[in-house]
DNA sequence: AAATACATACCAACATGCGGTATTAAAAAA
DNA sequence: TTTTTTAATACCGCATGTTGGTATGTATTT
């Protein structure tokens, strides 16, 4: 195989091929073997130049899979204008409706055979979601008297948990209805910290979306 | 190493030591020699011979680790003469006030490191704690006009979820402080849905284990 | 010439399989 | 009851294939 003048593109292909056979298959049970398969002539020097290790390019994949979505958390968050109860509703709204999600569903990728991809979603949720990103959020609420609560820190933490990780079908693999289910209950408990920000226009998109992932199971 | 008459203490042996390493190491960093090691002079073909996989034996260690905590679970379940509101205070009480919490508490796991462990136990709470010992009990308070809500499953599933593992300081292993805050939102969480049944005792009491926590880091 | 992008050959560690042995308990024979 | 037989079980430890990772070589770009 000859040398690509533009190694960025390998790395996207190596990263490529990682993510979708850790989805299909989990990351435990994809072997750098496997990846190389993928990779259509490229071999184990190529992966060992450009990451140091199998870990590593789980945590490349992950991380790109996520700072799309955290990119639009921060727009939210910096945005001016808002207060912050209805930056948090523009947040879940934008969350359900953004296309890419569309295709993370459609991959139908099965949390439960993939500990090491869940855990490190988990971790990004609580280490960096949180407190950079719904922190400020709830802090700013806070401050313009939208969003009451004695613990921000916690606050944030349980209702990104929620949202992120309990009500996410690749996790749980619920079913259409569970998930609209699920999301009842989740309203149920913002409007128990006083924020009423689920609207029926919501819960429609929720609807579609749920029924494309059912397709692809 | 003479053969042993009752073989379940072999069993028990394996898991104990198992148990220790998979908490002290994580479960990917435990190899099987390792556990070898900590048996005093059984070999490799006596752990094959009593579990198929490695894999075997974590399944075996996990549900070893639940099956006290779901016995008390179905006792309260069980017992009558209470509402449901009561019994789920009756279960978040002795939950704190267990002892064997404070032996768990102080082996410290860190399952930031242990994937495998964590996605088990995640499991087990959503596919049996929830259904099995949870949700019947919402059910009875549907019933008996202590709790009201129009998805008992998910609600059964948001609590538990909320009480065993954001809660969990072996989980995302949180200060004394930010374990008691957890606490508090939890308990706001609860009074939002009508469950007003976190009291000042048992507050008292989660002060004292997160301190003992602390102290074996 | 120096750095970069790969290829190839190789290694140690690992989970697991397997042929074999020693021990036990139950059935059969005495 | 005592002894013998039999078959199941507890255990040993090496063989095996696969794994993630490394060392070194080579061609290409800058």
């Amino acid at each position: 195989m000859a040398r690509n003048k533009h190694p960025e593109e390998t790395v996207n292909l190596i990263l490529d091929v990682a993510f979708r056979l850790f989805m299909e298959k989990g990351y435990e049970n994809t072997s750098i073997q496997d990846i190389i398969h993928g990779l259509g002539g490229l071999s184990k020097g190529a992966i060992y130049h450009h990451f140091k290790s199998k870990e590593d390019i789980l945590v490349a994949v992950t991380s790109r899979m996520t700072e799309e979505s955290n990119r639009m958390l921060a727009a939210i968050r910096d945005c001016s204008g808002l207060s912050g109860k209805e930056k948090l509703k523009t947040i879940f709204k934008a969350s359900i409706d953004r296309p890419v999600q569309d295709d993370i569903f459609t991959v139908a990728p099965n949390f439960g055979n993939n500990p090491k991809l869940l855990v490190s979603l988990l971790q990004d949720t609580i280490e960096e979601v949180a407190p950079n990103y719904i922190l400020p959020i709830i802090k700013q609420g806070i401050s313009d008297g939208s969003i009451k609560t004695d613990y921000p820190e916690q606050l944030a933490e349980l209702i990104i948990l929620a949202a992120n990780v309990w009500i996410n079908p690749m996790i749980f693999g619920d079913s259409e209805e569970e998930s609209y289910r699920k999301f009842m209950v989740f309203s149920q408990m913002l409007q128990g910290f006083g924020l009423d920000i689920v609207d029926h226009e919501m819960l429609e998109r929720l609807r579609e979306l749920t029924a494309i992932y059912q397709k692809n199971r």
